[in-house]
RNA sequence: GCGAAAGUGGCGGAAUUGGCAGACGCACCAGACUUAGGAUCUGGCGGGUAAAACCGUGGGGGUUCGAGUCCCCCCUUUCGCACCA
């Protein structure tokens, strides 16, 4: 093609130069006009739902290329799912509460509010001009009242059903802002924004979710998960924690303890407590507090010890540091057997799991041997590998300590429990001691109740009031939302916003009508998230938050898309707020997630994006280059959507470079009727087979990954692929000799394949080709067997495994017609070089493997 | 330390179940068209050789007619968990 413009239809010229920014911003406004493309179906709709979610995103100002990568795959998805004729309901929302607009406030002196909203707008915009097919009548916004009362209104139902209370616990504290800080504002133990400054921990009235009340349903429902990436489902388990074994109590040896007490431990191998040579308990246990109060040696030695674990906590490296531990000086005495065994405080022992307090038996844990080691406590021996075995010489511990947990192993120096295996044991002695009165079984989990409360200005207010005649008093439900007041002071001064404003703290009791202060905690900004994507389903609702039919049609949700960051938290509260809202009767589903993806990050020159390290790609600067559509395609192109993504910024060229070369052949070609007499004239019907071959083995690839491995990069490969072939007969196109019918065949698939990756591309296309119908609502290409098949097919053929030769038979060939054509071939022949072949190897449409000596 | 994933040309990546390693794209080289081209089109492109042979999927062993793919040992990287009793 010499010339740079060539003509159409009705003389029209048209410019052959592919100008994304002319097509883009054209449909962008045609799509703009029309908020109804993207609608879902009402719930009567007779179409199949297909539910398919990105995870919102948190307004901070501008879109990253992460969120190009999860939204572009999410969007690939959701307009393939429209053609295969599905009702989709394909939303997008924003996490609107949060620290950053706190910042921005102190930092810019705008209001959260205003600044949250203008990046939404910001953001809204720029998600509207890369083309994502998103149902705009159903956005949220999480810091808005008309979403946030239902985060009240939840809060209220879990507090009536025991499931939100009040306890004291520890927060971040920064004696220089007098503030609480968030966990990610204590930066290796000092306060972000003074360096020098250390965070102390100060105990607090805080409000908790009792998640732990759906403990054993949220590990035991992970089995049901299949759809999810084994990696998050291992996660969440190790998260959860579930751990089975036996509360022992230990009575403390009289005289020199407080009078009455015991020491509660926690053991997963009760079997082996008659190797139990001490008791270790966490330095902030509360006997310890007793232990020190009249020795002042001991108490300088603990202290250590707090601030020790302390350290290390915040460094990291707890799991890793030096095991320590001073002897408290106090007895305590075994229920099995009577022994006295001394208490220790130990660096190892945390409070937070179990009950602060082990009995140690170095004999068989690892890290009560190296302790025991380091403090000469004795090692007992008391279980055995296999019950052929001698017991060791009393002292002796040359092999480092073995759990023994098979069903060979064998109990001794156990008693009357001599003899039986450890599995055996566990069931005995747990038994016994429950007889007696001093254990009993039982099952601990690492996961902890929820604390919700934060002492911020940019939440949902907590709906509940302090008076000083009724104590905590929830608001009734009429009277929500509690509002978060706007004319708000947010500067440093050593106390939340909320807790300054009399006109917001100063409220009657709704019980007694007396003068009441209300609480000025505001709520995680987890709650948000936990439930939002139930409210899409009908974002309107004043009267409650959920229309239980609505939702019932839509959930759960068949696809999330979203980082691999979320896997726990987000997951597992959102799990949990699920199987709460099933309990309460408002939603049936027991889990709110049927698939999930976790998409790759974007790295740029080995590491991830991010501002920091200036490697940030700004995909308004991309758009504005390439235009969305090869923005989007790169994305998907690049790496498989579940692995890393390597931005090269020439990627995106050759991506770009591709678009053209669709653009200039549909443009050349759209006219077919021009460029063909018909059948009559094809000179060569290979060209012709072999261009349908290709297309209908395109189809098949993009749609079988689709349904399967979403390897969108394979996909766009394929397409590419079709897109060489085609330009290979366009010569023959040119010269008036290739069918129209199969042309234009091509062309409509190839848009129409293209849709899902270049939806701004196909739409323009489309239209070239005469088509006036929405590409949404278009059939998806199916493909044909018989046309996709082989005619002929290649054989390798080897010898001992070595390629020597190729041969091409048609297909369908038999095994033995092939194996002939194989060791008649000249090469194989010459290769051969006299040995006797031992054996032929078919592999039907393969290769042939000849064996010689 | 434990667990998971990964390691393939100069680069991003293909090779769905053991069957022709390097699809597709980038970069590079050559040619065509051009006053020109950072446009477009055609061809080439793992190493090696004149051409073959031969050598090549982190390293070492093994199974097999045949291994990037399966098994064993080791190395490296990334991620997650990390004194969980």
């Amino acid at each position: 093609m010499e010339t740079e413009k060539i003509i159409v239809n009705q003389g029209e010229q048209r410019e052959l130069r592919y100008d994304p920014r002319q097509i883009e911003e054209k449909w962008h406004a045609r799509w703009q006009a029309d908020p109804t493309l993207y609608a879902a179906e009402p719930h009567s709709s007779k179409r199949k739902k297909y539910y398919v979610l990105e995870m919102l995103p948190y307004p901070s100002g501008a879109l990253h290329m992460g969120h190009v990568r999860n939204y572009s795959i999410g969007d690939a998805l959701a307009r393939y799912m429209w053609m295969q004729g599905y009702n989709v309901l394909h939303p997008m929302g924003w996490d609107a509460f949060g620290l950053p607009a706190e910042n921005a406030a102190i930092k810019n002196k705008v209001p959260p509010k205003q600044w949250t909203l203008s990046n939404i707008a910001h953001m809204k915009s720029q998600m509207q001009r890369l083309g994502f097919a998103y149902d705009w009548s159903r956005e949220v916004a999480t810091c808005l009242p008309e979403y946030y009362r239902w985060n009240q209104w939840f809060f209220l139902k879990l507090y009536e059903k025991g499931l939100a209370y009040r306890k004291k616990s520890k927060v971040n504290w920064c004696p220089e802002c007098a503030t609480v800080l968030a966990n990610e504002q204590v930066v290796s133990g000092c306060c972000w924004r003074h360096e020098e400054t250390k965070v102390e921990q100060r105990e607090l009235e805080q409000w908790f979710v009792r998640t732990t009340q759906y403990a054993e349903e949220l590990l035991a429902d992970i089995e049901k998960l299949e759809g999810w990436p084994e990696k998050v489902r291992t996660m969440q388990r190790n998260w959860i924690g579930r751990s089975e074994g036996a509360l022992v109590d230990f009575a403390l040896d009289g005289i020199d303890g407080p009078a009455g007490s015991k020491i509660t431990v926690f053991t997963t191998r009760i079997d082996t407590i008659f190797g139990a040579t001490s008791i270790q308990l966490a330095p902030e246990h509360p006997l310890v507090t007793d232990f020190i109060a009249n020795d002042p040696h001991l108490h300088a030695k603990v202290e250590e010890l707090v601030e020790e674990q302390r350290r290390a906590k915040e460094s990291g490296d707890i799991g890793s540091i030096e095991k320590h531990g001073v002897f408290t000086g106090h007895y305590a005495v075994n229920p099995f057997n009577q022994e006295k065994v001394p208490i220790w405080v130990a660096n190892y022992i945390l409070m937070d799991y179990g009950t602060g307090a082990i009995m140690s038996v170095p004999a068989h844990d690892e890290r009560d041997y190296e302790f025991a080691q380091k403090y000469g406590i004795e090692i007992r021996v008391v279980i055995l590998p296999r019950r052929t075995e001698e017991p060791p010489a009393a002292g002796q511990k040359e092999e480092p300590v073995l759990p023994y947990t098979d069903k060979e192993s064998l109990l001794i120096n156990s008693g009357e429990f001599n003899g039986l295996s450890n599995q055996e044991a566990i069931e005995k002695m747990t038994a016994f001691a429950e007889q007696h009165g001093f254990g009993k079984k039982t099952v601990t989990f690492r996961l902890k109740d929820w604390g919700i409360s934060r002492q911020r200005y940019w939440g949902t207010p907590i709906p509940m009031v302090h008076c000083a005649q009724c104590g905590v008093v929830p608001v009734p439900e009429d009277q929500l939302p509690v509002v978060l007041p706007e004319n708000v002071d947010i500067t440093l001064q050593g106390s939340s916003p909320l807790a300054r404003m009399p006109e917001f703290v100063n409220v009657s009791c709704p019980k007694c009508g007396g003068p009441a202060r209300r609480e000025t905690d505001t709520m995680d900004t987890f709650v948000d998230s936990s439930w939002y994507f139930y409210r899409y389903t009908n974002p309107q609702l004043t009267d409650r938050p959920l229309d239980t039919p609505t939702v019932n049609y839509w959930f759960p949700i068949d696809q999330y898309i979203g980082g691999v960051e979320h896997a726990i938290l987000h997951l597992i509260y959102s799990r949990f707020w699920t199987k709460f809202m099933r309990d309460i009767g408002i939603v049936k589903n027991d889990e709110p997630v049927v698939r999930l993806f976790t998409q790759g990050m974007v790295i740029k020159d080995g590491a991830k994006m991010s501002k920091n390290k200036g490697n940030v790609v700004s995909p308004d600067d991309m758009v504005a280059r390439f235009g969305a559509d090869s923005t989007r395609a790169y994305a998907l192109f690049a790496a498989p959507p579940d692995r890393d993504l390597d931005w090269q910024e020439a990627g995106v060229e050759g991506v770009h470079r591709f678009l053209s070369r669709v653009y200039r052949f549909v443009m050349r070609n759209a006219d077919v009727a021009g460029k063909s007499s018909g059948n009559a004239l094809a000179a060569d019907a290979g060209s012709v087979r072999a261009i349908q071959r290709k297309l209908h083995q395109t189809i098949r690839r993009v749609t079988d990954d689709f349904q399967g491995r979403w390897h969108f990069n394979t996909c766009i490969a394929a397409i590419m692929e079709l897109v060489n072939a085609l330009y290979g007969v366009e010569d023959e196109i040119a010269a008036g000799r290739f069918p129209t019918e199969v042309l234009a065949d091509a062309q409509r698939s190839l848009v129409l394949l293209l849709a899902p990756f270049a939806p701004y591309l196909a739409a323009e296309l489309w239209e070239v080709l005469g088509e006036k119908s929405n590409l949404l609502r278009q059939p998806w290409p199916q493909y044909d067997p018989a046309l996709a098949k082989e005619d002929e097919i290649e054989y390798a053929i080897q010898l001992n495994g070595k390629l020597r030769s190729r041969i091409a038979v048609p297909a369908e060939t038999p095994e033995s017609t092939v194996q002939e054509r194989a060791l008649a071939d000249e090469k194989v022949k010459a290769s051969m070089d006299g040995k006797q072949v031992v054996k032929v190897i078919v592999i039907p449409g393969k290769l042939v493997n000849i064996v010689v000596k």
